[in-house]
DNA sequence: TATAAACCTAGTAACCCGATAGGGTATATG
DNA sequence: CATATACCCTATCGGGTTACTAGGTTTATA
């Protein structure tokens, strides 16, 4: 399940993307707009800045605004920001990866081979979909 | 995430599946073979017997046996049973289907769209992977 | 200087997951 | 019949995560 983190995050970065390049957006304006809480889109915000995909600017007149171009911001890059692994489980996680406590011999497992078919589909989407396709 | 029960779920079915037809498999052996803890598989095995999967038979010599054929039992009822919705979000799920509060538009809702090709993908993978695919 | 906006640190209520406890009930076997 | 075996069922609990809030700080513009 995708948290709702995730998705406001997506939400709010689409909005963004949608802006005249160059201009602003504001926490309030997107929280208005997409239903989402000020305080909690904040928080949200405040991390696509830290991970390098958005740039802001304080003070009056300020706002949010996209540092990269769109068609080179991959979900896969934002996922893996706001909600973190894409893998169903850990033991075929990419970025996140971790051994299970169970199973001695992970080659050996079934819901290991079958959880890497589903990653690898699920990724097949996520990287070829850009902010651009969602716009 | 695929939570632990499952995960476990498949495994004990996949530990069942591989028994010579007739025969019982009890909680405890799965449980030692694959490092579960024993009350919870229980719990586990009688979710799946009530759906249909499994039949039990009490009593000393007793045990779990599959009662469909390994090749028709597919992913996608196996997870759906333990696990839940299949899709990321409720409002592209289409067993646990659910509006979104937020949202007034569906279909213009970019993360509706991203899901929608994400949850297509994961169910190709599913529903063409049989239990007998994992033994 | 007043105001508007992002920044930052904490905290919290609600919820879910994994596990456990403690029995009840049916059924083989001797 | 007696007894052990093994499934059946409900309740509960600790720990972790999620979604969200409070309140103040910093910085830019008018």
């Amino acid at each position: 399940m995708l948290s709702k983190k995730t998705k406001y995050g997506i939400k709010a970065l689409t909005c963004i993307a949608r802006q005249e390049k160059g201009t602003m957006l504001q926490i309030a304006a997107i929280a208005e707009k997409e239903n989402i809480s000020h305080k909690f889109l904040e928080s949200i915000l405040l991390t696509l800045r830290k991970t390098g995909v958005l740039g802001a600017k304080k003070g009056k007149g300020g706002g949010y605004y996209l540092l990269k171009n769109a068609v080179e911001v991959k979900m896969t890059d934002v996922i893996r920001t706001l909600e973190g692994p894409i893998a169903m489980v850990p033991c075929v996680s990419l970025n996140f990866y971790e051994k299970c406590d169970d199973c001695p011999d992970e080659n050996a497992c079934a819901v290991h081979k079958l959880m890497i078919q589903v990653r690898d589909n699920t990724l097949d989407v996520l990287r070829n979909t850009t902010l651009a396709d969602l716009v």
